[in-house]
DNA sequence: TCTGGGGTCCTAGGACCC
DNA sequence: TCTGGGGTCCTAGGACCC
């Protein structure tokens, strides 16, 4: 495939079709494709971006290395068993967001509504849209060229009448095509593929459907609700049941809010002191809480994630009695949570954490960066202030020089208040 | 082959309330 | 005594996606 020039294979029985509103727009082999960009002599050779650790899997690989077998989310370790001639290379997530950042707003200048899927995928709704740059196909190419001229990056596009066939079309399309399924040849292209196809179809379900000797989607489509229901569940069988019949209500939405705010950490090698856990915790909830203020959100619950050794994995959450974006906030919450999981010494393969019941912050910026510049002083009135409640009770005085900006002191009781945040004697106090 | 990191959505059970 | 029926909130786990 050359990145230079546009291959316009699988363009398309559905020229000049204007019923295809929904575009799928996905960068091929994304990560590698940005790399390449700056290796130009691995180009047409096996390449995988990923992990390179011990325990490192593929994130991302050219189409010579998936022709030997190799494809995301494999350990790298099996990758490079079936390509010991490929060029690895870490991952440089900063370089594909840029790029990422790029294409999206190529994407905004066809359309308003563009609805990014991931770093590499969008949707876009081109109705507005094809009064002035013609229909689907001719928009489709359009942005394919522009994408390449202007990165250098390939893309596949896949046009239909809902989300879900649009982006069945992309995969179809790939690598560096387009396909366009016009609405009244929706349901003979879904009733073609296999169940394993379907969006939503992992392997779970997969082998479930298999076992009931339902292969393609026009068996799924050809199998009777209630037996569907038994097979999937009630709500996941009414699903595959409309998408079987090419039926998808879900709109593109340009805006959505982000649900939840997470790291995650594996180690090379397994660790079970608990110090050490509880500072990667630490850490966690600082990365965590950064970007949480950077967002203007606020999290209602915290969540921690533990991989044993055995690969079985536990959460624990709770919610706090006030959202929080402050680290230390949500670093007590989850080493509480921590501390009732781990038995010191037990070997931890994973831990992370998660700020979840996202709210907006408001008022909360002021205090936050006074948060991140104090972080010394606020860890030091924190332990005094631990010792002195434990000591006197609660109700103590904070040290005025502490006092951040936007905080004013309750003449009453003697306690700081400060708007959308929390007090240092309240911290501990989160269930 | 020995399994990343960042997310979303769904289910199921228990607590609690009326 | 031998025990209803919702509705809502919360928690834990799991499937799935890129």
């Amino acid at each position: 495939m050359s990145r230079t020039s546009l291959g316009s294979r699988r363009v398309d029985d559905g020229h000049g079709d204007r019923s295809a509103v929904i575009l799928h727009a996905d960068m091929d082999a994304f990560f590698v494709s940005v790399e390449l960009l700056e290796r130009p002599e691995l180009v047409g050779t096996p390449v995988i971006v990923g992990g390179t650790g011990g325990r490192g899997v593929v994130s991302s690989a050219s189409y010579e290395a998936r022709a030997l077998g190799v494809h995301a989310a494999m350990p790298m370790s099996r990758a490079l068993q079936l390509a010991p001639r490929a060029t690895v290379i870490a991952g440089h997530m900063h370089k594909y967001r840029d790029a990422s950042a790029r294409i999206m707003q190529i994407f905004r200048d066809y359309t308003p509504l563009v609805e990014p899927l991931s770093i590499d995928e969008a949707f876009l709704d081109i109705r507005g849209a094809m009064r002035l740059f013609g229909n689907p196909a001719q928009i489709a190419t359009s942005i394919r060229e522009r994408v390449l001229a202007e990165t250098g990056l390939p893309c596949s596009i896949g046009a239909a009448s809902t989300k879900f066939v649009a982006k069945l079309a992309s995969g179809k399309a790939k690598p560096n095509g387009l396909l366009v399924i016009p609405h009244d040849d929706t349901v003979p292209f879904l009733h073609a593929l296999p169940v394993g196809a379907i969006w939503g179809v992992g392997a779970t379900t997969e082998s479930k459907l298999h076992g009931r000797g339902i292969h393609t989607v026009f068996d799924l489509a050809h199998t009777p609700l209630p037996a569907l229901e038994r097979m999937v569940g009630k709500s996941m069988a009414a699903h595959l049941h409309a998408l079987a019949w090419g039926r998808d209500a879900r709109v593109v939405e340009p805006v959505r809010r982000e649900k939840s705010i997470s790291h995650e950490q594996t180690f090379d090698t397994d660790l079970g002191d608990h110090e050490q856990l509880l500072l990667e915790l630490r850490a966690q909830a600082d990365a965590v809480a950064a970007r949480l203020r950077r967002a203007e959100l606020a999290a209602g619950t915290v969540a921690v994630k533990v991989r044993w050794s055995s690969f079985e994995t536990v959460t624990r959450q709770v919610r706090l009695t006030r959202a929080s974006s402050t680290g230390l906030i949500l670093y007590r919450a989850a080493a509480e949570l921590f501390d009732e999981l781990h038995a010191p010494g037990r070997p931890v393969r994973l831990i992370g954490l998660r700020a979840d019941g996202l709210v907006p912050a408001n008022e909360a910026t002021s205090v936050t960066l006074w948060d991140e510049q104090h972080s010394d002083e606020w860890d030091a009135a924190e332990q005094a202030m631990d010792a002195a409640v434990a000591k006197f009770g609660r109700g103590v005085l904070r040290p005025a020089s502490l006092l951040g900006r936007g905080e004013r002191r309750d003449g009453r009781t003697g306690l700081t208040e400060r708007p959308n945040a929390e007090r240092p004697g309240q911290a501990s106090d989160h269930r």
